[in-house]
DNA sequence: CTGAAAGCGCTTACAG
DNA sequence: CTGAAAGCGCTTACAG
């Protein structure tokens, strides 16, 4: 229990003194890359040991090493799908011996500023709002990126990692489902945002729908632009009361669609009877509401696994890379009493 | 667009340089400590300004400046309660120029030393089962601690910071509105987790629900130690078929309260009527359940506000205090259609 | 008012 | 096989 006093101040030189060695064995011991005597590694290893000893992150980042941190910028951190994938990401990291550090997509020009402070050895972007060309000035920077594609990103070039999380195909899924069961009057609900953040034409959720209801010749409806779920309840009322009767709602993502389905039952229609509505994100709400919703569900622990993977990649060989690095997500459609 | 080299690279030197003055003076504009000439400083603020300079945080940190790095430790990252707290969170460090490291309690020991490599300007800890002996261990070791009072710390020591986030009194008022309202046989349904991390005694939320029971000689009832939802559903509905039929139901959180609700639903027990349903945390799947799921509020952002407030105090003023700070927050019981 | 210099805790090229 | 030394990008006590 000699670890008792602060442990901030061991340094390689307590080390050193503890195990009868120079400093410069101490650090080729803990790098591994150089032979060391054995007798002389298990000293040090000992010494590590007994006195709790964890190299100073900073100074190792400072000399050029890792600082074993890594950023993910998300914008909408309250949701239940970031919360499982950073849950997911956050303990594959930990096994690399990694940090996630996580922030709201901040909108400042300061904000790229501060990232490239050389704290972090690579950055996630899951956020549909982050500036195209903010993200391309930290890829031209060299600092190891990888991209969730919420939008699309076709534009951007050089190296980085881009995981198709499958959002466009999942959407055209839920129109051909939808138009299947007989459903011709498609109405799309976008995400509620009070700082007008909603969705374009490169929103893959949104293109995706539009693209397969212009296949059929649907002539399908949007309801964007509202700040509160409350707004959006009425909008969709309006819409039922002004005579325009979808039968089928697809919801940028679960609370949504379940604003719209309440809507409906609250116009005297029956879910599914008369409208069937599909979320998006699988979330815990879909199992609770009555009826249960179908939602499409991301793969998020594989998300996860490829997250870390690429940025692992990335950030040992970036410049052995010739080229973005990319993969192909499946979404699945879990069907419940909604359709 | 200079600036299009590499901005990771850029240096006091470069700004130095750039600015025709020493490096020295540059430290001290940007730190604002010492007085530098009214012509020498407007250079140098330009020359920053031109090449986008950042100081490197990491060398700043190693001069035992801060890192303005704050880790967050959290037992449930999935929830959405975490969600909208380290939303709410990182929107006021950011404004402090803060960035927020979010992390699960890992439970092995080496966590805590890695935690130790002098990243942190200070640690948040809203976990509930992180070890009390390496809480003590790091407030020991001088960094700047804020205890979410998910459970009974009143045996730690020592200057910190603790928010009671009223989740006790919040449990009892639970159980003072089921006794207004006649009901007398109350069940409790605790978090289902698969690494056993089940509610003991000096669980807030446990232990509230409890004392005001025994207030009212009432005998309780709590159904523990179950791995998935699916698993406290077979238990509460083994339970109901048993002959033991509740007429009030606390759940641990909302989607415990909900999968509550179902299994009673199912065995064709009326909510509300014959028996009353209240759930923890007022999270959207309150709105969406039928019937609409009452459930107690913790007030996130002032719990943010404060969280962000004693961090500040202590980074910067540690020394100064001469022991814990603490902050009684209070809780809202939002009554929907389930009581 | 200001600069040269030491040093934070590391890593590793260089010279034995 | 190993050590002394330079240097990463900063800050600030010290000496003008």
């Amino acid at each position: 229990m000699e670890s008792k006093k602060d442990l901030r101040t061991i340094t390689r030189k307590d080390i050193a003194i503890e195990a009868g060695v120079t400093e410069t064995i101490v650090s080729y011991v803990i790098n591994g890359n150089r032979y060391v005597k054995e007798e002389k590694r298990r000293k040090v290893e000992e010494a590590i040991a007994r006195l709790n000893y964890r190299p100073n992150s900073m100074a190792r980042a400072l000399k050029g090493k890792k600082s074993n941190h890594i950023l993910f910028i998300a914008d909408d951190i309250k949701g239940e799908y970031f919360g499982k994938l950073i849950s997911e990401i956050d303990g594959l990291a930990y096994k690399e011996d990694y940090f996630i550090t996580l922030c709201a997509d901040h909108q400042d020009e300061d904000f790229v500023n501060r990232i490239y402070s050389k704290f972090f050895d690579g950055i996630v972007i899951g956020s549909a709002s982050f500036p195209l060309h903010n993200i391309q000035r930290l890829i031209d920077a060299g600092i190891p990126i990888v991209l969730l594609e919420i939008r699309d990103y076709s534009s951007i070039h050089g190296v980085y990692g881009l995981i198709n999380t499958g959002l466009y195909e999942g959407s055209r899924r839920v129109v051909r489902t939808l138009y299947e069961r007989g459903r011709r009057k498609l109405l799309f609900l976008d995400r509620v945002s009070t700082s007008g953040n909603w969705s374009s034409m490169d929103d893959w959720r949104l293109k995706g729908f539009t693209d397969q209801c212009n296949v059929y010749r649907l002539e399908p409806v949007v309801v964007s632009g509202c700040r509160t779920e409350d707004e959006l309840s009425a909008k969709v009322i309006d819409l039922l009361a002004s005579g325009y009767v979808p039968d089928g709602i697809f919801g940028r993502n679960d609370p949504i669609a379940l604003v719209g389905m309440q809507a409906c039952q609250k116009m005297g229609f029956n879910v599914p009877d008369d409208i069937s509505v599909i979320g998006f994100d699988n979330t815990r709400l879909c199992r609770f509401s009555s009826p249960t919703l179908s939602s499409v569900e991301i793969e998020q622990s594989e998300i996860a696994r490829w997250v870390m993977d690429m940025m692992m990649s990335l950030i040992d060989n970036r410049s052995s890379f010739e080229k973005r690095l990319e993969v192909y997500l499946d979404t699945k459609l879990v069907m419940r009493e909604s359709v």
